[in-house]
RNA sequence: GCGCUCGUAGCUCAAUUGGAUAGAGCAUCUGACUACGGAUCAGAAGGUUGGGGGUUCGAGUCCCUCCGAGCGCGCCA
């Protein structure tokens, strides 16, 4: 296990309970009541830190400072490392070096790092993307999908059985609008203009149509109806709605390098089925409120304007259904079909309340068991330079294939200054890596639910906590190896020793992987991996710059340097890769 | 009106979920290339964490209150 703070936590957690029994017992309360875990996390003052004494001794009653005095005696690290008092009652941990050595040489040995997968991984649903069909995309699907994105890799290399789920928008009243358009322009024709990714003048010439001609308002109106009742002609011209609009979501996500494929669609189409069914079991529950016309359910705990019950809407007063009925469907599928111990919404924050709406009436209906976790991941929105919504200066939304080109040409126009020798397929490749790296990497690193400003100037900068700085990085530990001709496969683990300082910085940081890992996959926060990540990258670039590697002292210092080098590569290549942006070799 | 989210250095962001003296990066200033990529590193300076109260050994974090910004709140999804 490389997990520092876990490893630490089970060797002290007996400890903790041993001086916890004997406070009970003396005062004659039951230990079972009084938790005692050591909480040790990572540290300024020490290797780490365990402040659960402190805790310990609020519950205990107990002076703080004699609480970690009884832990203390209690505690032999052995060969591990040392404890020592500190402040108020805080147990500062010293590890050894050879222990440092020993975890980091395991580490190197091990492809996986030695992370290990969860022992009782389970299925995961994530949500994620949502385009609308015949809509384009645009910078609000970009942090969707980014996020989604890097959360099924942190889960998936955790071990857990991942469920991709694209939940497009592809349903509801706007196709009998866009259907009756296509119409209108010709099949051939439309195909054409959707097929070149143009799905922006197509939505607004059929929204066009439809605001100015009461006809076609009514021939919209008539093709929802059929749409609805499955009129086969109707059916065939929306799918090739559809399949135009996936194809183009498509091309957009091999160029952003996301996992997604055409077969995660899993649009609000396929849940139609299922409305009827939700309604009628929500009625027979005795859930189900005719309000105004409409059918709802009041959820408790949710109020709208003047402190009234806020209703969620299931089916509609002209009796077509809500995208709540659809959500509640979904939900179901997800638990009784797909087996889901957890569902991850990656949605903006805006959705909140419906979303909180939907979870709480599906526990009252008894579709949402409480060992599933049904979660919102809300982000906010990404912003312009004026810190308003990110917008042309026109007002229209922004391309999201419009903001990929821009950072890819601005990227590859950095590469040709910077280095020159880069050139051809390599360069161009280089190109697409940093610039879609450099976009992700910005809407990964600061915490997602805040709106954040994008700014290509600073994204692009290969200073600070940034995409190419961190592929920087990678690229130059890789470049030593190309300078020694040394093949990374075959290094020995078993030569690295910790001599000097930064090395033991280096490889303690080394260490702190697989724990920033697991909290990325619990709290659904990549910003977290992308804070450890720069972390790693300045405690390497500190010790590149004390000592020489390929010219060490002697073969056994280089040995050692060399596993070092190669471990801070794959760590930060692997972390990348979780984030869904790659590490090149050159740049 | 009710509710949610946010407010941290001049700027952009962190803070191990209640832990010690609030940390980074830009920008500013001072240094460092006859070692592997200077796209770098070492250091300095920069703070009443929006204001005020409270809880406690300890608060950027939790509670109350006010200020400011953004977003939701019945038939679009």
């Amino acid at each position: 296990m490389a997990d520092l703070v876990a490893l630490l936590t089970d060797r002290l957690a007996p400890d903790f309970a041993a001086v916890r029994d004997a406070a009970c017992a003396e005062a004659g309360t039951d230990p079972a009541e009084v938790p005692a875990p050591p909480t040790v996390s990572r540290s300024d003052r020490a290797d780490l830190q365990a402040n659960g004494a402190l805790a310990l001794a609020k519950r205990l009653g107990r002076n703080p400072r004699d609480v970690a005095t009884a832990v203390l005696d209690a505690v032999d690290l052995g060969d591990l490392g040392t404890v020592e008092i500190a402040g108020p009652g805080f147990l500062n941990l010293t590890l050894s070096d050879e222990a440092i050595a020993g975890l980091a040489r395991t580490a190197a040995a091990d492809p996986r790092l030695d992370v290990a997968p969860e022992d009782a991984p389970g299925t995961v649903v994530v949500d994620y993307s949502a385009p609308n069909v015949a809509k384009e995309m645009h910078v609000g699907h970009l942090r969707s999908t980014v996020i989604g994105d890097a959360l099924v890799r942190v889960l998936e290399h955790l071990g857990h059985e991942v469920k991709r789920e694209n939940h497009t928008g592809d349903w509801g009243t706007p196709f009998g609008m866009l259907i009756e358009h296509l119409v209108d322009v010709g099949e051939d024709e439309a195909v054409a203009e959707l097929s070149v990714g143009d799905l922006n003048r197509f939505y607004q010439a059929a929204r066009q149509s439809f605001d100015g001609s009461d006809a076609f308002k009514e021939r919209a109106r008539e093709r929802v109806v059929l749409l609805q009742s499955g009129d086969e002609e109707t059916l065939r011209l929306w799918r090739l709605l559809v399949d135009q609009s996936a194809a183009y979501f498509q091309v957009v996500y091999d160029r952003l390098g996301v996992l997604l494929t055409p077969d995660d669609i899993v649009g609000e189409s396929f849940y139609n089925d299922a409305l009827p069914g939700v309604v009628e079991d929500l009625r027979a529950k005795g859930l189900l409120v005719l309000d105004d016309g409409a059918e709802c359910v009041f959820p408790p705990g949710f109020t709208g304007r003047d402190g009234e019950p806020q209703p969620m809407i299931v089916r509609k007063g002209d009796g077509g259904y809500g995208y709540a009925a659809t959500d509640l469907a979904t939900i179901r599928h997800r638990v009784d079909v797909t087996h889901a111990e957890r569902i991850l919404y990656v949605v903006g924050a805006p959705q909140r309340d419906h979303l909180e709406m939907v979870f709480a009436v599906a526990r009252m209906a008894g579709w949402l068991p409480d060992d599933v976790s049904a979660e919102h991941i809300p982000f906010g929105s990404v912003l312009g330079a004026d810190r308003k919504m990110y917008k042309t200066r026109t007002g229209a939304s922004v391309r999201l294939s419009d903001l990929l080109d821009e950072a890819v040409e601005r990227a590859a126009a950095t590469i040709a200054e910077r280095n020159p020798d880069l050139v051809g397929d390599e360069r161009d490749a280089v190109a697409r890596a940093v610039g879609i790296g450099a976009i992700k990497y910005a809407d990964l690193s600061s915490d997602r639910v805040k709106d954040y400003v994008l700014d290509f100037d600073r994204m692009l900068a290969f200073e600070g906590n940034t995409g190419p700085y961190m592929q920087y990085a990678h690229a130059r530990i890789r470049s030593i190896f190309r300078r020694g001709e040394i093949d990374p496969a075959t290094l020995d683990a078993g030569a690295l020793v910790l001599g000097q300082p930064q090395e033991r910085a280096l490889a303690l940081a080394l260490l702190g992987f697989e724990a920033v890992v697991r909290q990325t996959a619990e709290t659904c926060q990549p910003h977290r991996l992308c804070g450890y990540l720069f972390d790693l990258a300045q405690t390497f670039t500190s010790f590149y710059e004390a000592y020489p590697v390929l010219k060490a002292d002697d073969e056994a210092t280089r040995a050692s340097r060399l596993v070092l080098c190669d471990l801070t590569a794959r760590t930060l290549s692997t972390g990348l890769g979780l984030l869904g942006i790659e590490s090149p070799d050159r740049m």
